[in-house]
Order: C-alpha cells, then sequence, then structure tokens
DNA sequence: AAACGACTCAACCGCTCGTAT
DNA sequence: AATACGAGCGGTTGAGTCGTT
C-alpha cells in the first residue's frame, strides 16, 4: 500500500514563495507558533502550499537569527571536521553552528568546500611525492653508511625464521616524516578511512584479498616492536590485491604507497557524498573513544536549533586543514597497515 | 549585445523514524 | 502487533544569476 500524500498535490502551490505568503506565514508563527502540526498549519492561516513547504520555508529561511553565506573558516573547518566524523549528517553538522541552516551547509559543502577539498588534495599530493623521494634517497645514504659502519642490525631468531617479510630501515632522523602536525585527528577519521576501504574491497578485482592470519598479524607486530628502537621498519604496500603471504614477500620499494588523489576523487564521486556518512546505528563510534551518534533520533536536533544533541565538539578540530585526504595520507603514513588493512 | 556554460541555492521529493491509535 | 500519519532528513532539481567568449 502506498503512502497516503501529505497535502492535495494539485491545490497547494509550488515554487519561490512571495513576500506576502512570508509575512502571512512568518507573522503567524511568531503570534502563535506552529501548533506542532506543519500539516494543518497552511489550512489555518489560508496558504495554499503543502505543510512540508511551510516547515521548510520557516525553518530555512523565516526564522529569526538566519545567516546566509559568508560562511567564516572556522564554520569551514568545523563543517569539514564534522562531516569527516559523521558524514553528510546536515542537519547535526547544522546545530553546531547557530544560525545555519542544514540546507545551506549541504548547499556549501556541495558547491564550493568540496571542491575547495579536491584542490587541496591535488596540491598535497605533489607534495607528498616530493616528501617521498627525498625520503627515499635519503634512506638510501643511510643504508649506505650503515654498511659502511659494519653497523649491522640484529634481526631476532624468531624473525630469521620469516626472512620474506618486508622489511626496510630508515634513518631515526626521518621517522618524523612519517609523522604529522594533525595526527592527533587520526581516529576521529578512522570511520570515513574504513568507508573508503570499503569501497575499495568492493572493487571485484580486489576481492580476492586476503586478510591476514592473526599469526601473521603478531608476528608483524612482535617484529616491528622488537625493532622499532632502533630503525623504523615500514611495511607499506598498497598491495589490496595481493593475498597476505605474496605481501609478506614483497620488498618493501621505497615509496609511501599512498592511495592517489585521483583514487580518492573517484571514491568521492562513485559515492555521491552521502555514502560516505551513511552509517547505521551499529557502527557507532561509541566504543572508539568517539560519540555515539544518532542511535536515538527521537533526540536529534533539527535545524530548528533545538539540539538536544550531545555536544560534537569533541568531534570538531577548527585547526584541522580543509582537506580530508590530508588525513587518509596521514592515516596511511602514520599506520603502514592502514591501506592494507584489515576490514573492519 | 547575445549566447552559452557554470554556478548557486531555494524548494521539492521521497524516504525513514517515532508516535499515536 | 499492526497500521497510519506527521516530522524530519538528505538527495536532487531547476530557475535564476553570473561570468566568459
Amino acid at each position: 500500500m502506498g503512502r497516503a500524500p501529505c497535502c492535495d498535490k494539485a491545490n497547494v502551490k509550488k515554487g519561490p514563495w512571495s513576500p506576502e505568503e512570508d509575512a502571512t506565514l512568518k507573522s503567524y508563527i511568531e503570534q502563535k507558533g506552529t501548533g506542532g502540526n506543519w500539516i494543518a498549519l497552511p489550512q489555518k492561516i489560508g496558504l495554499k502550499r503543502c505543510g512540508k513547504s511551510c516547515r521548510l520555508r520557516w525553518l530555512n529561511y523565516l526564522r529569526p537569527n538566519i545567516k546566509h553565506g559568508g560562511f567564516t573558516e572556522e564554520e569551514e573547518n568545523i563543517i569539514c571536521s564534522l562531516y569527516l566524523n559523521i558524514g553528510s549528517r546536515w542537519s547535526i553538522i547544522a546545530a553546531q553552528l547557530p544560525g545555519r541552516t542544514d540546507n545551506d551547509i549541504k548547499n556549501y559543502w556541495n558547491t564550493r568546500l568540496k571542491k575547495k577539498l579536491m584542490a587541496k588534495q591535488r596540491k598535497d599530493q605533489a607534495a607528498c611525492r616530493l616528501l617521498e623521494q627525498e625520503i627515499k634517497r635519503e634512506s638510501e645514504t643511510f643504508m649506505v653508511n650503515q654498511t659502511l659502519n659494519h653497523n649491522q642490525i640484529q634481526v631476532p631468531y624468531w624473525a630469521e625464521q620469516h626472512t620474506s617479510m618486508p622489511m626496510t630501515t630508515m634513518h631515526p632522523s626521518l621517522v618524523h616524516h612519517h609523522h604529522h602536525p594533525h595526527l592527533g585527528n587520526q581516529d576521529q577519521f578512522t570511520r570515513l578511512l574504513t568507508k573508503i576501504e570499503g569501497h575499495l574491497y568492493d572493487d571485484p578485482q580486489l576481492s580476492n584479498y586476503q586478510y591476514p592470519t592473526q599469526q601473521q598479524q603478531q608476528q608483524e607486530h612482535l617484529y616491528v616492536q622488537a625493532s622499532s628502537s632502533e630503525v623504523a621498519i615500514n611495511t607499506t604496500t598498497m598491495t589490496t590485491n595481493v593475498n597476505y603471504t605474496q605481501w609478506l614477500n614483497t620488498e618493501y620499494d621505497g615509496s609511501m604507497n599512498l592511495p592517489s588523489s585521483d583514487e580518492f576523487e573517484v571514491y568521492l564521486s562513485n559515492n555521491n557524498d552521502n555514502q560516505l556518512g551513511r552509517f547505521d546505528g551499529n557502527e557507532s563510534c561509541s566504543g572508539g573513544g568517539g560519540v555515539d551518534i544518532g542511535n536515538n533520533s527521537s533526540t536529534t536536533s533539527n535545524s530548528a536549533g533545538s539540539s538536544s544533541w550531545e555536544d560534537m565538539s569533541s568531534l570538531v578540530n577548527t585547526n584541522t586543514p580543509a582537506s580530508s585526504f590530508d588525513t587518509y595520507q596521514n592515516r596511511s603514513m602514520a599506520d603502514p597497515g592502514f591501506w592494507n588493512g584489515v576490514k573492519t
């Protein structure tokens, strides 16, 4: 059975609101409120509009203290930060920006912020390539010096049994390249990254990836732990299309193997933004020290500002550069297993 | 000045969810 | 428990505006 229409479609006016209609709606709501029933409202005040249309007009345009346009840099950062955490939940994002409507934020993201991010990704990727070359060059220099000094790295006996395990050495002074001023935000992007991974794993060409066994992971973990005081071991290899054994047998080629900005862009477009944020309740981030969101929509704030949501400020980092790709790259660099990672 | 494409944003549509019955 | 309905939400659309040729 189909859903009954909320109003008589044939007898309602559509399209832009006239100043008269605005005045009628505004003065009524200011005097008497909505009465808790938007559907009945237009009839009461003699407007030939759908109740939903009245509600939208009030919330997005007529209600007091609405701000239009002119988003500040801080607001942009808040939007980006929250988008990366919770996806396209515009009403929640709007609740953190007084005077802004979900519609405005959504439009702003779709028409400007997203493009801005893309531009920054390209720029960052170029910088990353340079950094990659520098690290490779300096690592090579370091290894030559190390050999000359007969400064052999002690490989534990249990690791020798796994001599094919990818290993590379890196001058400790270079390790800082793997850190980034914004790495503190790592957790807050985890779910976006998970989604990106998920998208990759959806690719049939990549679907034959075999996840490492617990034992394999432990071996790698121990090995890295035991060696990390002296050297940085980078097992980063973007090989989601090979199994873990093949991956173990792959020599680290010195590259960062970061996902390209093209991949990221394709991801964004394929997912049409919204899927980035389409987390269901089971994907609550509360377990990871984050904020549990959206499991109880009865407490959901709306763009009218009646927010009873938990404060999202813990998810907002106004210092975060407006680039999700930043984080996505940083995460890849900081966590070698990330891009090969275990699907959650 | 006209034509065209790109961009913006108000408004609509269809869906989910919560609540009342 | 099942159903109906309204509120709210996010995605999409298209008219209007702006910039370029």
